[in-house]
DNA sequence: TGCGATTATATCGTGCGCGATTTATTCATT
DNA sequence: AATGAATAAATCGCGCACGATATAATCGCA
């Protein structure tokens, strides 16, 4: 993704996990960090430093949320905001890049998403339980 | 990828492509850093440190190819090679864990490469029309 | 009211992945 | 044999992703 959307998002000044950013709060504006974190499926420490590279361009702004000061509510500026004119027509030529329909995309698109979740599934019963899938069921020996 | 295949991989003390590294040398041994780098889809600046951790793990050896010292070749050492032993059991279990068929996999895995190759091709026209810019052709036009 | 638990974000370190450049070797042409 | 082009790796710098941990604010409850 991050390879077939550059020449697209290049003109922009703007990565591809940037954009997505972007287009998180051009749905829905002035959210937390944690609430975009959960829409993007990303850690903290992933988002932090992107988010403060959009600010460094002028994208967004952060600041504390006064009624509860551990959230950080991010905010699109009129830059930022400007630039969604321009996402319809990057989706429009991702897509024609792709060779597929639309629904084929939708398709695809879905069976990995599905796929990322069954995984991920499959990843949370191995931290729940201790796992004796591999070989012999050797454990880690918790402290 | 890398966090399906962490639990199964993290008791061999290996990351997802480190094993693809090794996978490609189960299948041929002694192969030089460029051969690996195509099969791979990675650039010599992401494969080199790649193989040099490998390397510092013990897997495998880099040394120049003495009748051309500009190719470095990557071969097994004793504990890479036995480690294959534990390939078939990672495969299947990674299987199992995507709920999927073989055929449904290898099904959504084609598409995927498929999808990668078409997009790259549409980049590939990006740099064409590059050159016909640099050589005295038309800018791209926006639209 | 106070104090431990929870929650939200930030920090640190490591491993990719890649664009741009560098270095070293080999090839090709004269 | 000399020199410039081509080729193979390596190096540098940056952005992303995440595990582990730290910090700070809020909440729960005696």
């Amino acid at each position: 993704m991050q390879q077939a959307y550059k020449p697209l998002l290049d003109p922009l000044g703007l990565t591809y996990p940037q954009y997505l950013v972007l287009a998180a709060l051009w749905a829905e504006d002035d959210q937390t960090l944690g609430a975009l974190a959960t829409q993007l499926q990303l850690a903290s420490n992933t988002l932090t430093p992107l988010v403060k590279r959009l600010e460094a361009k002028g994208m967004l702004t952060r600041r504390r949320d006064p009624a509860d000061e551990r959230q950080v509510r991010i905010a699109l500026t009129k830059t930022g905001r400007a630039l969604q004119a321009h996402s319809v027509e990057v989706s429009r030529c991702f897509l024609d890049r792709t060779g597929l329909s639309m629904k084929q995309a939708i398709r695809l698109r879905d069976d990995v998403l599905g796929l990322r979740d069954t995984l991920r599934e499959a990843s949370d019963k191995d931290s729940a339980a201790g796992d004796a899938y591999l070989s012999g069921g050797q454990k880690k020996a918790g402290h």
